[in-house]
DNA sequence: TTGTAAGCGTTATCAC
DNA sequence: GTGATAACGCTTACAA
């Protein structure tokens, strides 16, 4: 009832809901929280306290007490990326649906930067851990976060055998996809413009493409930037015997690709045919329309946030590992509807 | 010494540093922040001792007691949003550069999103706040908030004249260069595909444009989508006597009008010139490259923290605006080199 | 059913 | 200079 003087009057505490009820903190703690057997009577008045003055407990005290935050911590190698800042938003949506706030970190693409977001984030008790690692070892990865039980779930680029989960694209599929489709339409001598093999989509594409083909012969590793696809465009457009098709990684291997093409005249996809990872929503608008595997980003992060939640909550269960579903759409550079 | 028998042994505190040390806690805390005169032999001793355990202190209990949390609230209506992504990288880098953390709420572009967002941050006691906000009214504002006096950086859009800050594009600037250079190229029927006229951006910009053409009748106000762009387009198309260029507010305004164009089987730049507000990565590889005002998202974020973390640091210095700066960069969308 | 008291890990105010 | 001691706001044995 004090307090009132002044228009800035700090926020309720439980001691002012309890006092305001008549009753003991103790007391007033059990009836928001619905712990313990109390008469309705007082569990009414609490409440009652507790709307009348605007009760919001602090999560600090609450945390620190309990040892529970209900934080996850995020970290990715660039938020910017049009992947990761969908998987984030993916994720922030079902964390925050299960009562969880996401405190977010970008490793910038330095295993120096993620082992200190790691140690920030377990210094911060997160109760779980999103990682889309840069590339840390095992080992570093599990002093990093302190030898500690907070789980982890990895997406995208995933880390061996390690946290309790993972989520990735179903990248064999997807290749196994775009290999067939450039099959189908006729192509024998097909191109690889592959991503990084320290990664987990570099590799694992890579992989099902030389399953595929049984040949590495014009396969080209190449960071995942539009500069490295041109140029290994141009490479392979110099070559004796090039390429009739090229595979492209990643829309910014696409781009490069396409760059290099219209650089050197030479028009898609009468020339060269080309399909890639990654479907932009631009990816109609392009010169051919591109044709490519798609899938929703915001999945990944999602499901990687499910997974996380379940393994928070009861522990157990062991590790689980989920493939996002990718779809082919077909569009010009290709060959479809070509002519 | 103890303790040691099991491989798990929890964190050091401050307490384990100062017994360890052979001193009290209150000196250790002393010690390692540097407050009060102790001897130089205590000091060492102090610090030896939590570097031997891998002292990290609680956060979570720091706060408690001080008020102080050292993160800051980052709320987007949409971090997938490549503008809003690249804005939170520029934050996130300044903010940690800074020391501080951030933690990410996203409004899903919903008032109501965007107040609970607030009331959570504000219940975390943030100790200050980012937005581009939803559209909240200043008193919802301000209520969320607590009435507190949590200093807050407003990005993008804008609420009034809140908060201590605010940073925004140079939305004039380069709107003007957008028509000038339209009207360098003989331009004088010129459309605006404008942005919604809720958001600070979206005015800005068809405020400009109106100053400089003192006409309305080619504006078209439309939501930031391709399919308002489109849409919107195509009805200028159909008018009796169409415009000769469009300029679109921003990249999905102008992907739009590309898609209506190919759709009608009009010819860009000939039949109509096409220049727009942000530039994509991917502008020089559309057909034809497109013509842009373009700038850096990031330093949005950037210049924002920057006024954010010292607002917190000395309060007081009033009110501060940045303008971040934009340029255009010239491709053939527009006219130029074509023929 | 409810209250008392201890404690989570710090920092700040006092004495000594 | 340094050490008790009391908060910060909450939860949870343990008593009553």
């Amino acid at each position: 009832m004090r307090e009132q003087v002044t228009g800035r009057r700090r926020a309720a505490t439980l001691a002012d809901v309890a006092a305001s009820a008549g009753v003991s903190a103790s007391t007033a703690s059990r009836a928001l929280n619905g712990r313990g057997e109390l008469s309705a009577a007082t569990r009414a008045a609490v409440l009652e306290a507790a709307e009348r003055l605007d009760f919001q407990p602090s999560p600090l005290a609450r945390s620190l007490r309990t040892r529970q935050t209900y934080t996850v911590g995020f970290v990715v190698p660039d938020v910017a990326s049009p992947f990761y800042a969908a998987s984030l938003k993916g994720a922030q949506g079902a964390l925050e649906a299960a009562g969880y706030r996401v405190m977010l970190m970008d490793s910038d693409q330095s295993i120096e930067g993620e082992v200190a977001a790691l140690r920030t984030l377990a210094n911060h008790q997160v109760d779980g851990l999103l990682v889309a690692t840069a590339g840390v070892e095992r080992t570093r990865f599990d002093q990093a976060v302190g030898g500690a039980d907070t789980p982890c779930v990895f997406l995208d680029n995933v880390l061996d055998g390690a946290g309790v989960g993972a989520v990735m694209l179903e990248n064999a599929a997807g290749m196994t996809l775009l290999v067939d489709h450039l099959r189908e339409h006729g192509h024998t001598r097909i191109a690889l413009l592959a991503g990084p093999q320290q990664e987990t989509s570099g590799r694992e594409r890579l992989q099902s493409f030389v399953a595929a083909e049984r040949s590495e012969e014009l396969v080209r590793v190449c960071a995942w930037t539009q500069a490295a696809g041109r140029g290994a465009t141009l490479a392979l457009l110099a070559l004796e015997r090039p390429p009739t098709a090229v595979i492209a990684s990643s829309v910014e291997l696409a781009l490069g690709c396409l760059a290099a093409c219209r650089e050197q005249g030479v028009s898609l996809p009468d020339e060269l045919a080309l399909v890639t990872f990654d479907d932009p929503d631009f990816g109609a608008l392009l010169e051919p329309p591109l044709t490519a595997v798609g899938y929703d980003p915001r999945e990944v992060g999602r499901a990687a946030a499910v997974l996380l939640v379940e393994a928070m909550q009861d522990h157990g269960k062991g590790r689980r590992e989920v493939r996002v579903p990718i779809t082919l759409v077909r569009r010009r550079s290709c060959g479809c509807g070509a002519r």
